[in-house]
DNA sequence: ACCTGAACACCGTTCAAGT
DNA sequence: ACCTGAACACCGTTCAAGT
């Protein structure tokens, strides 16, 4: 059976390799979904996917990049909800990809590219976080250390589960630490 | 050359290989420190190893509970130092190992063995967060989140880099933050 | 340009055999 | 009880060869 019957497909099929690896990365975890398996998801040959990707790591970042564009895209939907509940929204979605959190942190050191990648991915959610914590009145001269416990809280939520009631009571007691308490000396 | 001329050998041996693995595991990472490494510099065959230790990553929890006694006695000498200065020191002593929590945050998933460590150990650090924050006369009400708050600053400052002018500016907050708010209604 | 079959060097683990 | 040489099934990656 033929496998590229148009020319088109070159787009196409890249988009099938990502699409495997992805449901893969997530489901059974990067070190257990091997490329053999990606392939053999994807509809090709192990060598096939070297075609498209310089390797494993350069497959891994291809899905961070496809999964952070829809939650951006998705978080800018509530943008209008009160902190506390956009939090608490971010984790609820980012938690089924916990494992790619830890997956980041293992390979970063191993890899220049993913270490790349994750330097990048917190100067964005930085940005994001000491944004909403200076529309919340947070004092201005805390805001680096706010920021870094904010994003540190966050990523504790996503990688130790907690039932949906203390997830709440972290985060409602988190936005009301950083948010109510007069500036220091 | 015999390699094991006395019999009381035996405790010995077990060390050496605990020994190397610590130092490779340590210095190379988990998954960059193979077998065969850790066999050639405790001057073993691989198979030995084996006689010795389950698996890999049993010879893990065997590492991690043997910094975990060591970190607990250090622990001990400052006890008396104030709060922010004890967490400081914590995170300051653990950075080195900042490899091996995201090992066993990867590892959990996949061996129940190294997932229970992973639980016994949080409850241990939990234990201690909750008392040092009920001492420097914390809310009794948001004692649970405080802690959980607690905990994930100090792993993320422990998975994220920072220098010391930060670490201390996250710590002071973090601890001014648990301590001095008057309870929510 | 795109894809493959076959190989490479490595990995954690096991087994039959030795003392 | 303790240790080994040799094998097993797997891994990510590469290469020569095809269209």
């Amino acid at each position: 059976m033929p496998r590229n019957r148009r020319p088109q497909d070159r787009e196409e099929k890249r988009e099938e390799i990502l699409a495997a690896a992805q449901r893969l990365f997530i489901d059974d975890g990067y070190e257990s979904a091997s490329m053999g398996q990606i392939a053999k998801h994807a509809g090709v040959t192990v060598n096939t996917i070297y075609w498209y990707f310089r390797d494993k790591d350069d497959l891994l970042i291809a899905v961070l990049d496809r999964l952070l564009a829809e939650a951006l895209t998705q978080y800018a939907t509530i943008a209008d909800r009160p902190l506390g509940d956009r939090l608490l929204w971010a984790v609820d979605q980012l938690e089924r990809l916990h494992g790619l959190v830890n997956t980041v942190h293992t390979r970063a050191p191993a890899s220049p590219a993913v270490h790349a990648w994750h330097t990048g991915f917190h100067e964005l959610a930085d940005a994001l976080v000491a944004d909403d914590l200076r529309n919340a009145g947070a004092a201005d001269a805390d805001l680096p250390a706010m920021t870094a416990i904010g994003t540190f809280v966050i990523e504790g939520l996503l990688t130790h589960r907690r039932d949906d009631a203390d997830k709440r009571a972290v985060i409602d007691l988190l936005v009301h630490q950083l948010t109510t308490v007069p500036t220091r000396t």
